[in-house]
RNA sequence: GCCGCGAUGGCGGAAUUGGUAGACGCGCGAGACUUAAAAUCUCGUACUAGCGAUAGUGUAAGGGUUCGAUUCCCUUUCGCGGCACCA
């Protein structure tokens, strides 16, 4: 008899070079018939950012997720495309060649291979003629070309911008960097600088990109961030007075807000400017000597902290009165302005009239600087409000618009802002601008695409775009455009680029254009794209504005707009000690050891094990080796019955019933759970199936069938690739009539027949209290009377039931019967 | 601070159109095999009381709706993700 044990590293390593001889899964025709486009099926994971330290396992959940999904598909039939590709371009390159000198084309290029090596090795099934590379001049050409395609539409611009900026390092961070309003690397106090900077219009689809939302499969909460981030709010803008001692009428300066609560205007007691706005006004115009320097240092002071500092710092409110006086036009009444940095410049008016008594923020304010309080809603209707008193909220909004159309209007407003896309480094894809003598932008001409990324640059920090260190880049932009023309020195966000792989996966070797129409039309869009919660605001927005542009540009065929049908999210797979992994905390776990101790197979079916795929998970290393011994128990129990089979001396166990039932169940479980990605209680089933027949293998009997053998290897080859495989392989020897490969195989179907119990389990409660249970017939479980007369009267209700009244009897089919005393 | 999510045995988790809480795995305990160990297998394992049958308690905390709540509603606590230049 052969030997029962699997040496997991000989035979993966083995598969792994069989299926790269047989290309197995680079299924190079994309362009499928009109017949065969109805079981295309898309996967998409967020391609990952190539970081020097190789494959996490925190990597290999959603890779083994999605890969599972694809096998699965294809056993039933379906056309699959899972293409990959790294989106090589950013930050931690670039910081690497500051410190250690090595270009960023080097390390990406390295650590592509790296991830490259170790995913394959995973046996996740790419299509790997597809792969593509964010930082290929041959992808980041059509990257620029949408630039182009955005500017010639007005959807690309130039607006000044802020900028964190290190005054000792002479360099702009990213948010990332600015650790307490202090530089990372040395400690220094962070300022703003203003920049001139490119934006994409955005906010051009803000609607559209709420309203799109109903058209897609995403989880709730994901689509809610975006709807909140968003921030669509209908309320209304209402002009305020500034009172001068100057000016007595005529050029009174005006002072607009937005509220979303205009009914609660009348309890105003305060107004608060942001310190960008009064700025912008030149309100310092009007203070008195006194307040003049008190309120420009709190500007000031102000302006040095960075936006989310301010968010975050709400809670500890700071601000300053000008001393100058507002009027409010509802009632002339006369309110104190303030400056005070919790009121952003950049939504709504930079200007808000503040209620303490409605809005907490307000009223936080109002108690450290001693304001008054004035409550103007009561249960639901107005209160203090002259004429609008006794009126809902929506009344009092309604008639106050409509009384005074000279001062307040309705307004809508969003908190989306337009897309700063210009980021003065290095390893990113320049802007395909260039700059006339006079300093007016053109863009670089089409056939000069790809604007090549400049080879000769300093990366070190000298307070310029590093771009602007290369000699080649000056030159070639006066050779092909002119003396005195300069090129724009700033390259893009490394999230334009991530906005339209997915597009170009298309099409992905195509130079004619950014992606294969033909490919786009068949594949698009996305059936189910996973990806991690922290993309859920931005890489989604972005993806999604793109995607929603090329369109309207009738570059895409795509009548919702939405890149992406389905998606679903995984968790964060966290240290042994429940904490993130990272390198400082010591708790990190190497794929690569792992599969060397245990192999891939193991490695995949633990992280699916683990738990719910969204969820965070911590790693348990002697859960790993539980896995390990699933494995290696299916692979004895497998090979002995195909042993069995060779004996011809066998014959079949006679009673199979409860075998079968578990199997059919099993099959039936897989089938149900495995599109849902429910792959933790999948394997649970296939643990159950196999903890049964273990127990009967003693049996000097066959216990499956052929096919039943070849059904269970199937059921398992998803999760197991290597392992499934080698299994099919050996039970060739059965003689059955089989596939290259059992991946290439079909998805094994159940039988109804053996999921029916002929009798059912019925849980008897009192008062809602577990106290018996009895059995009925499946196919009688309508009998209510006699059904509970028959629980009535069990012996162990007695107990119960005795001298007791029965107030309500309760049954409710197939599952339960309440009895209701007192 | 704002937006979103989560909390179930010693541990990871299972179960929700509201109907037997704890599937499956880990760990632990006992046993079998073995000279022994490893490997493997069998049985047990929420907590409290009890030899046991059994009874009571139990899904972060408090309250509510219901015949019945891990599941629905309200309040609170703690943890996680995002907050526009990390990707």
């Amino acid at each position: 008899m052969s030997d029962h044990k699997y040496d997991h590293q000989k035979t993966e390593e083995k598969w792994l070079q069989s299926w790269e001889e047989q290309a197995l899964f680079c299924d190079s025709d994309l362009d499928l018939s009109e017949d065969e486009q109805k079981d295309k099926e898309y996967l998409l994971y967020a391609f990952a950012y190539p970081s020097g330290s190789g494959l996490h396992v925190g990597h290999v959940e959603p890779k083994t997720a999605l890969d599972i999904q694809a096998r699965f598909k294809r056993m039933n039939g379906k056309k699959v495309f899972f293409p990959v590709g790294w989106d090589a371009f950013g930050l931690p390159a670039e910081n690497y060649a500051i410190k250690t000198g090595i270009h960023p084309r080097e390390t990406t290029k390295s650590a592509i291979n790296t991830f490259r090596r170790q995913v394959k090795r995973l046996g996740i099934s790419y299509d790997w003629n597809s792969e593509l590379a964010t930082n290929h001049p041959g992808y980041y050409k059509w990257t620029q070309w949408i630039f182009q395609q955005l500017y010639r539409k007005g959807l690309a611009y130039q607006g000044e911008g802020k900028v964190n900026w290190c005054p000792s390092c002479q360099t702009v961070l990213a948010n990332e960097q600015v650790v307490n309003g202090l530089c990372e690397r040395c400690d220094s106090q962070v300022t703003q600088k203003d920049l001139k900077q490119w934006y994409f219009k955005i906010t051009d689809y803000k609607d559209e990109l709420i309203d799109g939302l109903k058209k897609v499969d995403w989880p709730n909460p994901t689509k809610n961030q975006q709807i909140n981030w968003i921030g669509r709010s209908e309320g209304a803008e209402v002009d305020f007075l500034i009172k001068t001692n100057e000016n007595s009428n005529s050029d009174q300066e005006k002072l607009s807000i937005f509220t979303t609560r205009l009914d609660t205007i009348l309890g105003a007691t305060f107004m608060v400017i942001s310190p960008e706005k009064f700025e912008e006004k030149n309100l310092a115009r009007f203070l008195s000597a006194t307040n003049k320097p008190k309120v420009q240092d709190y500007i000031k002071l102000a302006y040095k902290k960075t936006e989310e500092d301010r968010k975050i710092g709400e809670k500890d409110k700071t601000g300053v009165d000008t001393g100058l006086m507002i009027i409010n036009p509802f009632n002339q009444e006369e309110i104190p302005l303030f400056v005070a940095d919790y009121v952003l410049g950049g939504y709504g008016t930079g200007a808000i009239m503040a209620v303490p008594a409605h809005d907490e923020r307000d009223l936080a304010f109002a108690l450290k600087f001693g304001l008054a309080v004035k409550e103007v809603v009561v249960d639901g209707k107005l209160v203090n409000s002259a004429e609008y008193n006794g009126l809902t909220s929506q009344e009092a909004i309604k008639k106050m618009l409509a009384a005074h159309p000279d001062f307040a209007r309705s307004s809508i407003n969003y908190k989306l802002r337009d897309w700063l896309i210009s980021r003065q480094r290095y390893w990113g894809a320049p802007i395909p601008v260039v700059y006339d003598p006079e300093g007016k932008a053109h863009l670089v001409k089409e056939e000069h695409l790809p604007w090549l990324l400049p080879d000769d640059v300093d990366f070190n920090p000298t307070g310029e775009s590093p771009l602007r260190s290369s000699k080649e880049f000056k030159a070639r932009v006066e050779k092909l455009y002119g003396k005195g023309w300069t090129p724009e020195y700033d390259t893009m966000d490394t999230f334009v680029d991530s906005s339209w792989y997915y597009l170009r996966y298309c099409g992905a070797r195509d130079e004619s254009q950014f992606a294969d129409k033909k490919r786009l039309q068949t594949w698009m869009p996305v059936d189910l794209y996973l990806i991690g919660p922290e993309h859920i605001v931005l890489h989604l927005l972005y993806s999604r504005f793109f995607t929603k542009f090329l369109r309207d540009e009738g570059y895409l065929n795509l009548p919702d707009g939405e890149p992406f049908g389905k998606m679903r999210h995984q968790g964060m797979i966290l240290g042994p000690d429940g904490k993130k992994m990272s390198k400082s905390k010591g708790n990190v776990i190497n794929p690569d050891e792992i599969i060397k101790e245990y192999g891939a197979d193991t490695l995949r079916v633990y992280e699916m094990f683990m738990g719910p795929l969204e969820a965070d998970k911590p790693w348990n290393p002697r859960a790993v080796a539980g896995v390990s011994r699933f494995l290696r128990k299916i692979y004895r129990l497998v090979t002995l019955e195909i042993a069995k089979h060779k004996d011809s001396s066998l014959e079949l166990l006679e009673n199979r019933t409860e075998l079968l039932q578990k199997l059919h169940w099993a099959i039936q479980k897989l089938t149900l759970d495995l599109p849902e990605l429910k792959y933790n209680t999948a394997i649970a089933a296939l643990m159950e199936f196999s903890n049964v027949w273990e127990k009967m293998v003693n049996s000097r009997q066959i216990l499956l069938k052929k096919e039943e053998l070849i059904d269970f290897i199937k059921l398992l080859a998803p999760l197991a690739p290597f392992i499934t495989e080698e299994l099919y392989d050996q039970a060739r020897v059965l003689g059955l009539e089989m596939k290259e490969s059992v991946h290439l195989d079909s998805w094994p179907k159940y039988n109804q027949s053996f999921l029916q119990k002929e009798e059912t389990t019925l849980v008897i409660q009192v008062d809602g209290k577990l106290r018996a249970e009895m059995k009925w017939s499946t196919n009688q479980l309508d009998e209510k009377i006699a059904i509970i007369e028959h629980a009535k009267g069990l012996e162990s209700m007695a107990k119960w039931l005795d001298g007791k009244n029965i107030q309500k009897e309760i049954y409710v089919p197939g599952k339960i019967i309440n009895l209701v005393l007192a």
